[in-house]
RNA sequence: GCGGUUGUAGUCUAGUCUGGUUAGGACUUGGGCCUUCCAAGCCUACGACCCGGGUUCAAAUCCCGGCAGCCGCACCA
């Protein structure tokens, strides 16, 4: 298995270990190696190229342990877990829900587990294994809870997601912006699952680092200006009807997709593009790529659309390792529910429009002295009431009732006048649509080395892109001969001078250089020869063909500059 | 979380059943020799019984518990 011959190599070379294993080791936790951490913030640095620098978002950092206010408005304190029984004869562990909807053939998602296990015991529901009696419903929730200081006891949890703390000072954002749609702001960090059993290596991590953009557009406008840019990308396309006819993958042009409403907006597509071209640029081929569109029944309650990309993978077949939804306003709607927060945008019109309408006018000689104390929240009241419905009551009975708090106040012709008001406007408060693209940069990062993995009678090594490759350049002597080892270390040197991570190895023989740089894809290698003292040259070898051209010492370091920044390509120099 | 199974240097493995000398080998790695271009050879060195308890004169070996890996079930907002 591919999976297990890069694993190791992982493991041997630097990139990736089981976190804490002299303590025999945690499930669900790694470390990036040397090499690994390097390789990781290459990624990332890329990440930040395609959204920062090309899209024109922004970055933010926000704390990785929220207070529970926070998380109790977004859903995760009551719904980020699972309704779990246990059987109290084997032991064996249910999701309540499942077992429940396996017997009564009734839709119970949502419920609370004191209802849940009413219905168990109503429905003399027993285990499914042994016929044992199950315990009360219990919620397991996904999310690591912490105390906030010492004394207050405040309850928090660790994130389980970045997009969160994007959310929550979206009025600073807004401002930020200067309250004009469409702005999208990224996070890159950490976040937090106390999953039941992680058992994928690094596929299913308890603590995994996140990139993810909110990207808050109008939503009465989910077209892209750029789109022209990827219309004509192809995509490989597993769409949720495709899924349930069992058929085939279908490759399709973008603005096809779009045409065709597979994919629920042009704003979508254009993500779906921008991910796809951007893993290309990791060096995973698009042959190993789809997009799968999430079953109306996976499909968060939140969502209208939603895509995760998925990888091919020799040992856990297709994973999920970006998804790109369109969130609608369900984020912000709730936040601003919870914190009591306006967290809309005034969207001005093209033109203002102007619209006449009734308008109340109460004389406050009368309306004062007749409801006293109470006047206030009447007039209140009656400013949010539409004045034709007033003046219907007035029409039909003589009056109008006004019923607030459960108390009846009669409003009479006397006390109100009308008036036609001409009113102008400009524009109306919306509460932003997010489209969300969200990678799992430990998965991202485990597909690059998987798909970056090559064998051939003679040698393995990893492909990597010459931009993430954490290595830039090996400096080898052919022999151990002083004079040599010295001008390579020289070489060495200054290819770090000119800001190039380069090692040099004198170990073994030459041929075992090479090996040991290409098991960890250095691009390429600069060796010292013989002719080195002669003439001042050197060879560069290229990692992908083994081809060598000779050039001057004093040369080399621009043209690995430019190879390494994808300048210039090896057969160019 | 349940059941099964496994755990010996960085890696692969012998030894475990049947307790008993200094835990053996190969590869890798470090140092050296040799070597004028792709894991060669020679010398040399470093390096391990998952953790904790128990049984025993004596535990890598037997027993119990924990942890971790693998497989199956379950789970994956």
């Amino acid at each position: 298995m591919t999976d297990s011959k890069v694993m190791n190599i992982a493991k041997k070379r630097g990139f990736l270990w089981s976190s804490f294993e002299i303590y025999s080791g945690s499930a669900g936790f790694f470390d990036y190696g040397p090499l690994g951490a390097i390789l990781k913030s290459n990624i990332i640095e890329k990440w930040r190229k395609y959204y920062i620098i090309q899209e024109g978002f922004y970055e933010i950092e926000s704390p990785t342990i929220m207070p529970e206010e926070a998380l109790k408005a977004s859903g995760h304190v009551d719904h980020f877990t699972d309704p779990m029984t246990e059987c109290k004869e084997c032991m064996e562990v249910y999701r309540a829900d499942h077992i429940i909807e396996d017997v009564i053939d009734q839709e119970v998602e949502g419920l609370e587990d004191q209802r849940l296990t009413e219905i168990l015991s109503e429905n003399q529901i027993v285990c499914p294994k042994c016929g044992g009696h199950l315990t009360h419903v219990w919620s397991y929730n996904l999310m690591f809870q912490t105390l906030i200081g010492a004394k207050g006891k405040k309850t928090g949890y660790m994130r389980p997601e970045t997009a969160q703390g994007i959310f929550i000072p979206f009025k600073r954002l807004l401002r930020f912006f200067r309250g004009k749609l469409p702005f999208g702001v990224v996070q890159i960090g950490k976040a937090y699952r106390n999953e039941i059993s992680p058992r994928q290596g690094i596929i299913r991590l308890r603590e995994f680092t996140q990139a993810e953009a909110e990207i808050f557009v109008d939503p009465s406008i989910k077209t892209h200006p750029k789109f022209d840019k990827f219309a004509d990308d192809t995509l490989t396309l597993f769409s949720a009807e495709q899924q349930m006819n069992s058929r085939e993958l279908e490759k399709i042009n973008a603005k096809k997709a779009v045409e065709e409403g597979i994919i629920s907006s042009e704003i979508l597509t254009y993500q779906l593009c921008l991910a796809a071209r951007f893993l290309s640029d990791l060096g995973i081929p698009s042959d190993v790529i789809r997009f799968r569109q999430h079953l109306p029944t996976e499909m968060a309650h939140y969502a209208i659309d939603c895509w995760d990309v998925e990888v091919q993978t020799d040992r856990f077949g297709w994973i999920e390792i970006i998804g790109i939804a369109d969130r609608t306003d369900f984020d912000l709607k709730s936040h601003s529910t919870h914190s009591k927060e306006d967290l809309s945008v005034f969207i001005e019109y093209d033109k203002p429009k102007t619209i006449t309408k009734l308008g109340v006018k109460p004389d406050m000689k009368k309306f004062g002295p007749l409801f006293k104390g109470d006047a206030p929240k009447i007039l209140d009241s009656l400013k949010n009431l539409d004045a034709t419905v007033i003046k219907k009551g007035f029409d039909e009975e003589g009056k109008f009732k006004l019923e607030i708090e459960g108390k009846i106040y009669e409003i009479t012709p006397d006390i109100i006048s009308f008036e036609e008001l001409e009113e102008i406007i400009r524009g109306e408060k919306v509460l932003p649509h997010v489209i969300e693209p969200s990678y799992g940069i430990d998965r991202i990062i485990y597909s690059v080395l998987l798909h970056s993995y090559k064998e051939n009678e003679d040698r393995t090594y990893l492909k990597l892109e010459k931009e993430i490759a954490p290595i830039g350049v090996s400096v080898f002597p052919l022999v151990n001969k002083d004079e040599l080892v010295e001008t390579a270390n020289n070489i060495r040197d200054e290819l770090r001078n000119h800001g190039i991570i380069a090692e040099y190895d004198g170990s073994g023989t030459i041929g075992r250089r090479y090996a040991r740089a290409d098991e960890i894809g250095v691009p390429f290698a600069v060796t010292v020869d013989h002719e080195t003292l002669e003439n001042h040259t050197v060879t560069i070898r290229n990692r992908d063909d083994l081809k060598q051209v000779r050039k001057p010492i004093k040369d080399i370091y621009n043209i690995l500059v430019n190879l390494l920044e994808g300048r210039i390509d090896f057969e160019d120099i």
